[in-house]
DNA sequence: TTGGAATGTCAACAACACTGACATATACTG
DNA sequence: CAGTATATGTCAGTGTTGTTGACATTCCAA
């Protein structure tokens, strides 16, 4: 199971890339790059009374405007009580408004105002910049793959919601 | 800069992969394949007394036995109170040593105890687990490609902390 | 010998997650 | 209508991980 050679049992075709050093620069290019990715928006939210969970919120009400408390909930995967303290702040500046549900008034639906709309704006602004860069140095066949692996390293919940939001873009 | 088109103003070759949609999926979906990458070690954690910052340390004392503090610290990326808490409470524990340095004696050298190597295997073996599943769903090009864009996303002193890692490795 | 580098420690604090308990309004169901 | 379930919000407490700032110790090097 890792005594770096495991998968060569798979014989036949070429299995190097399975091989536990392959997977752990794998690993470790996930932890580093992580870091790269969210650098960005760390460095503007970090003037602002605003972290990460703050911008993961705005990122899905501006992906999917109108979406419920509960949906957020599935996408963030986090308690209620964590969002909740987040949407409570974001509401109090002015920057999500809270519609309650037309056909089941139990639901709220979540918008950006003008003001949310304009640091979604600036963040993902700034996360796209990194992301357009290395996409151009990687090449359309490298952006390819890493979509192809990112997508088999989700859970299947994660899939199914992350597939939901790709087709409802474009 | 985000009209969703800015891109195709390269024209001559097919851009298309860097549109701002095309980005957002990427965003999106580094954010929803971090959450599987994490959640298995994880889950083996949260029955310990121990969290991801743990699992960190320990991966690269496993990776670069003898490591400096201050080496750490680069690579992690943490200030070093914060570091300092983690391997504290390794060293308590009995999964760490720290041995001063015999030329420098200021320096304080990491390595893993057994019971610190017998934690680590337990939990790449779950993280490799599954960026193996990934890994061969997706295959070889598009691991390739995965690591290419990756590797473009970090940072410049990681890009170099990564590929040391990488060429001390195999 | 003095200055600076490497390390460790203490204290205070903030962000963000968790659990558990409880309140309210609404919707569904028998 | 009564009872149950759902959606949301809120309070209180706790844990992990990060931050700053201040200070001590050790030791190398000019």
């Amino acid at each position: 199971m890792s005594d770096g050679r495991s998968t060569s049992a798979y014989s036949g075709e070429n299995l190097l890339f399975l091989t536990d050093e392959q997977l752990r620069q794998g690993i470790e290019a996930m932890f580093f790059a992580y870091r790269g990715f969210t650098a960005d928006p760390d460095r503007i939210l970090a003037d602002m009374a605003y972290g990460r969970a703050h911008h993961r919120a705005i990122h899905f009400i501006h992906r999917a405007p109108g979406t419920t408390v509960n949906n957020l909930l599935n996408i963030l995967g986090v308690t209620k009580q964590s969002l909740n303290r987040v949407l409570r702040t974001l509401v109090a500046q002015g920057l999500v408004i809270s519609k309650v549900g037309k056909v089941d008034k139990r639901e709220r639906h979540l918008f950006l105002t003008d003001e949310g709309s304009r640091l979604e704006q600036t963040l993902s602004d700034a996360q796209r910049a990194r992301m357009r860069s290395a996409f151009r140095d990687a090449g359309p066949e490298a952006v390819a793959g890493f979509k192809t692996v990112l997508e088999a390293m989700m859970d299947t919940e994660m899939q199914r919601a992350y597939t939901r939001l790709k087709e409802s873009g474009a």
